[in-house]
DNA sequence: TCTGGGATTGCGAACGGTTTTCAGTATGAT
DNA sequence: ATCATACTGAAAACCGTTCGCAATCCCAGA
């Protein structure tokens, strides 16, 4: 069957191979913001004969082509998530890695009337959280202390 | 003469040598937001026997004693600046490169509020603004979408 | 259905920023 | 001044990502 990605690359009228319709079905089924190394490594267990090369190459595509979106958490590397019409931002858990996703229109306001105040019209923008939860925020928080 | 950050170091009780006396001074003179490579320049201008091993090892030490702060812009290196009291943000003009600076209290409060609604005390957040002047903001505007 | 040729792939090498290793040097407490 | 220790320069290692190239695949057209 056609993944949700896949139809979306067909209209753009990209070349589907066989391993962009892989990887494709992985990003559809993806709930999380996986880097290019998961995405490799769930793509080699639909089909072995894919390499990581390849991947770099259909995520750049795929986001070239605004089907998925990069997201920047921090770490090192590339992380991705199928692109939606709604915008939003991550909270990450530095306790677990947890990423929760949030949107606030009166945020993003502000934001642009920030930028509108100082001359400038928004082009982009990036907001990541970095917290813990309330609950056990007390015990070691001190030295919780990560490089975000 | 002891700069700023030569001085602060030596409170917190770091080894002064030559070459953390001249960055030191090379970050205290600065008034943007250097990259290692340019901080190893200037400092090369004032004591050439610098190497950038040891700059990136002294911005590491400087950064962990919460001297500079570390300011990701999006490019891929870590640029720095001296730590100040007061919390800010960059807007990035995408034209220029330009970094202008700003504080919100009141963005800052609704990030804070974001955060416990969703059950989270913050320990670290990130934002950054790209956009292009508002004057000639209508141009070539379109095709100016960077990979922020 | 068959085919030609441009697009795509796998592999390994190259890349750019950063960290590490290691032998030699400088620092500052004594 | 001495000495243990921390620091330094140079080069190699590292890590995520991109690139070069020959082999292979896809698909519009016949
Ligand atoms: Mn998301
Ligand atoms: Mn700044
Ligand atoms: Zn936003
Ligand atoms: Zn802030």
């Amino acid at each position: 069957m056609t993944s949700r990605l896949e139809a979306l690359c067909m209209e753009k009228g990209l070349k589907m191979t066989g391993q962009r319709r892989v990887i494709s079905q992985v990003l559809s089924e993806a709930d999380d913001h996986p880097d290019v190394e998961e995405v490799h490594r769930r793509a080699v267990q639909i089909d072995p004969r894919i390499s990581i090369a390849t991947v770099y190459r259909t995520m750049r595509l795929l986001e070239d082509a605004q089907v998925i979106e990069r997201v920047d958490l921090g770490d090192g590397r590339a992380r991705y998530e199928e692109a939606t019409a709604d915008h939003h931002h991550h909270l990450i858990d530095t306790r677990t890695g947890r990423i929760i996703e949030f949107a606030s229109p009166e945020l993003e306001a502000m934001k642009e009337r920030i930028a509108h105040e100082l001359g400038y019209k928004i082009v982009g923008h990036r907001l990541e959280i970095y917290g813990v939860p309330l609950d056990d925020a007390g015990d070691d928080a001190r030295d919780e202390e990560e490089r975000p």
